[in-house]
DNA sequence: AAATAATGTAAAGTTTGCTTGACATTATAA
DNA sequence: TTATAATGTCAAGCAAACTTTACATTATTT
């Protein structure tokens, strides 16, 4: 599944950090999304399209 | 979180284990989202929203 | 160039999603 | 009413998501 979390990110200008802290997780599980070594669960996906003002399928695509 | 799973399956008239074999999950799996033991992950999400031709969003209401 | 911030990565542990197998309960049909 | 289908539930186990700690690498400042 790939995803445009990196890319929202930037356009806010923020650190992977200060992303995690927003959705309270670790920086590392950030990390491991934006690089694709894992997909989110689906509460931490609502809470990224929520934080950025946009729908879940609008930052991930599905891939088989 | 919540979900209209169970009306969607109704509305077909799928029975949980037809439902579960057209997603490729167990029987059981389909029982405990509907009864809200546990959230799909992201993948499986898709797949129900797919297979019912809507949104992850309209089937899941995250809360909190 | 040196210091600092940001990102990448790895190991070990916990929690959650999902499996199979088995059995109990409830609904539907013969 | 008896048989069968559908649903609920439990236990044990595996896999994926996520954690903390720690350190290496890459950018960005100063």
């Amino acid at each position: 599944m790939k995803n445009v979390l990196k890319v929202l990110r930037a356009r806010n200008d923020w650190s992977q950090e200060v992303l995690s802290n927003k959705l309270g997780v670790s920086r590392q599980t950030i990390n491991a999304i934006e690089r694709g070594k894992y997909d989110p669960s689906l509460p931490l996906a609502f809470k990224i399209a929520r934080l950025f003002g946009t729908s879940i399928e609008d930052i991930f695509e599905f891939s088989e």
